[in-house]
Parts: structure tokens; C-alpha cells; sequence
DNA sequence: TCGATTTTGTTAACGCGTTCACAAACTCTT
DNA sequence: AAGAGTTTGTGAACGCGTTAACAAAATCGA
């Protein structure tokens, strides 16, 4: 007989969001602020959903798994319709990361000027280069990597970012968490294996391109098939 | 009436590949980059799937689309379909690609390594800063964004890759595919419309960390549960 | 040569995500 | 007050992707 982790309990309060709602969650989110800025008070499904690149539908049943937050006949409120995704969201709180590797991804990563206004907060950068231990980028301090583990403990850091070459990746995860981070981002290309437990969302460069290379490919084979229809 | 585009021919040498499938078939080739690296003539799908990090019946269905080139008893003569999945995805070819952009991560795009060894190169830098005008990037000098048509005519480039702000996304789209490109890689934050025929992939920093902040929130609060529970 | 063993290729079931279509609920006009 | 017009929220159908399970096909040893 093996021993069983405690059955998870019916809680109400904590919906069962799919996983392809709450990828969408921030690019609504985005688009709620921009209507904002814009002055607009309320919108409708269709606007919201043109705006955000969906289907009306979709954008309904996807706001329909945190609640009911329209009104019919009329839309939604623009700004309460943000606040309820944004706390759904947990963007209440500011998210602290750590990068681990500060080359020109990393670099790059933590000048981003998008994260602040999205809840998320660069706040430590650390590498294993000497040279580059010390230097300071975008305004922070870089770190040595041997105190990562105090640094996320201290500033309760629970997400890390891996912007190393794909070599470093697994131990640069491994190292992450230990320190006690749950939850990574690896732009690094390699696949990196964590326990249980731990999130890993991979974003790969090349794969992106290689993916867009492909459908050209078949584009053009597709236009030489025409072009021998034509001419046959 | 309307006129129709004429129906698409069977095409038996043009098979219809998923979507998913596709998009993994990159990590495959890495996978056996790195065998072949290493010397690993010969390979099982239980292997080749732990390297990619999916279920190795996944694997077996995703190049089961692309033909039947694996050895029953045996496994997969690794240079050999590395070369089948590369020839699909297109690979024998390299693929030019435009940054749009060079800024942070324009810069760090173009300095990327993990290119050149997956068929595509980064053969120009556009930008509208005329500061950046004229300057150096990982050895390629930026052109002005006026010139962006004769540059994709004259190197015949068909994917490009913006790297802008937000809001000058949809404008740099609109020059793209008025300029000829067919696919785009979109890093701004910002949904860009396109015309049919052209494709889009959007890769969205703030969006993956976000996406990991909604989940370490859930685990946060299920933690606050089980604390509940036990103190009860 | 034949049976045991291995591993692929594929069929079928299942589950998740998308989309349609419509009732419910609200506003506005008369 | 009632009907016409909007727009949301959702049930149900559909399609795609994943996974399990197994037959087919290869190797190996006796």
C-alpha cells in the first residue's frame, strides 16, 4: 500500500481555469488597458475580442470562467472588467524574478520596460562570468551565482528566468531550484527536466523561425504546383 | 456568384502535417543534433522522447506523419532522420530573416547563436533611429526602414522579425508585408492584423512570466488551504 | 527454422479547446 | 408597460491533439 497525498478539497474560491483561458488572460488584460488610456468606460464582446485578436466567443466563455462580469444588452465595464483579471491574474502583487544569465538575452530581458506595468519586477540578475560579476546592468547589480540560493530566499523570489547558452540550462534549473524557486522561464535552447512541483515554460528563438520556415516552404511548393497547373 | 480560388489538389508529396506536430519537430532535430554529436548511430523512441521531453508515443505519431523511417525491433537510424526531419522542416535551405528593430532585443537577436545551425540568417537590420542608422550590429550595418522593400526584394527574404515598441508594431507590419514578407515573428506587445497569406507568430515576454506569476499564486493560496485544513 | 523479444507504426478512445447558436437579461423607444 | 433591439453567458456539437494499446515487422538465440 502506498501512501496518498491528501485528496484536493472542492474549493470554491479557486476555479479551474484552463490553461488556454489563462494564456489569453494577459493578452485581454492588455487590451483593457489601452481602452483605458483611451478614456472608453465600457465595450463590448465583439470590440474586446477584435482588439485582442479572437473570437467573440472565445473571449466570452474565456471571461465566463471567472465569473459573470458583463452586463446584457450593454458589455462590460472597461475598468472593472481589469481589475477582476487582473487580481485573477495575481497582478495585486508585484512578482519578483531573478535572470540567471546576463549576455545579450539577458541583457535584453532586464531593460525590457514592458514588465513593470504588468506586475512583474526584475529584481536580481546573476552570472557566472567574473567579468561581468560586479558590472552593473539596467540599473542592478550583477550577482555571483553562489548567491543565488540567499538572494531568493531573502527577497522571497519564487521565478526565475534561465538566459544562458542551452549547455548551462539544466544545472542552471537544478540551481534554481534548490534555491527555492517554483516557477522558470527557460529561453535557453534545451529541454530542461525539474521535479514535481516546479513550472517550466519555454520560449526558444530559433524553433519560432524554423516553424515559420517550414510553412514558407510549403507556400512556395504550393505556388510551383499552381504554376504547373497553369501551364499543363 | 463568386469567384473561387481553384480547390486545392490532392498533392501526395505535400502531406498535411499538424500544427503541433510541427511545431516539435524542431526539438527533435536538436535532439539529434546533440546524438549525432555524441557519436549515437542508432536510436529508440523511448530515448529520443525523454531527450525531447515528451511521450515517446507522441514522437512515434508526430514522425509517423512524416513517413515511416524508423526500423521496427531496431529504432531510428539517427543521421538519417535527422536529415527526413530537416528536409521537411525545410532545412536543406538556409532562410534569410529582417530584424525590424534594433534595440535591446533586436541587438540580442542578432548577436544569437542559435541560428546559424538551424537554417536561418540574420541578413538585415532595420531601424528608424537615425542614430542607429549606419551603425554596426553582430557585423551587419542597419539600414533605414525606407529602404526595407529593395532590401527583401533584392535578397528575396520572406520572414521577418519585429522588435519595435508596442506601438509601432502594426505600422511595421503593414511595411513588411507591403514590402513582400510573408511570415512575421512578432516580439512587440501588440496584436498586429496581416492580410490572408501572411503568418504570424507572436512571442510575448511579459505574457510567459505572467502566465507563471497566475500559477505561483494558485500555489500560494492551495498552500494557505492545506495550512487551513491541517490547523483545523 | 522457429519461438522469444524488441520496437515501430497505427487504430481507437479520450479529453481539451473552439465555435455555434440561443435563451436570458438588460436598455431603449413608444 | 410592452415590445423591439442588444449583448451576455452557456449548453452542445465539433474538431484537433494526446495517449494507450496492440498488431506488424524486425532481430536474436537455440
Amino acid at each position: 500500500m502506498t501512501i496518498l497525498r491528501s485528496p484536493r478539497l472542492a474549493e470554491p474560491n479557486v476555479r479551474d481555469i484552463p490553461d488556454a483561458t489563462v494564456a489569453r488572460l494577459p493578452i485581454y488584460l492588455r487590451a483593457l488597458n489601452a481602452l483605458v488610456e483611451q478614456g472608453v468606460k465600457s465595450c463590448a464582446s465583439n470590440e474586446l475580442a477584435e482588439q485582442a485578436g479572437v473570437n467573440p466567443a472565445k473571449l466570452r466563455k474565456d471571461l465566463s470562467y471567472l465569473g459573470s462580469y458583463g452586463t446584457r444588452g450593454v458589455g462590460y465595464d472597461v475598468e472593472y472588467l481589469r481589475y477582476q483579471i487582473a487580481r485573477e491574474m495575481g497582478q495585486t502583487q508585484d512578482w519578483d524574478v531573478v535572470i540567471v544569465g546576463v549576455g545579450n538575452l539577458g541583457s535584453a530581458l532586464s531593460a525590457y520596460q514592458g514588465f513593470s506595468t504588468r506586475g512583474i519586477r526584475v529584481a536580481a540578475l546573476v552570472d557566472t562570468d567574473p567579468e561581468r560579476i560586479g558590472t552593473e546592468v539596467s540599473g542592478i547589480v550583477v550577482s555571483p551565482i553562489d548567491d543565488l540560493a540567499s538572494i531568493v530566499a531573502e527577497r522571497e523570489i519564487s521565478i526565475g528566468v534561465i538566459a544562458t547558452p542551452g549547455l548551462a540550462a539544466q544545472s542552471v534549473a537544478d540551481l534554481l531550484v534548490a534555491a527555492g524557486i517554483t516557477s522558470i522561464l527557460n529561453f535557453a535552447p534545451a529541454i530542461v527536466q525539474v521535479p514535481d512541483g516546479v513550472d517550466v515554460r519555454k520560449v526558444d528563438l530559433s524553433i519560432e523561425l524554423q516553424i515559420l520556415a517550414y510553412h514558407e516552404q510549403r507556400k512556395a511548393s504550393a505556388d510551383r504546383n499552381a504554376d504547373k497547373e497553369v501551364t499543363a
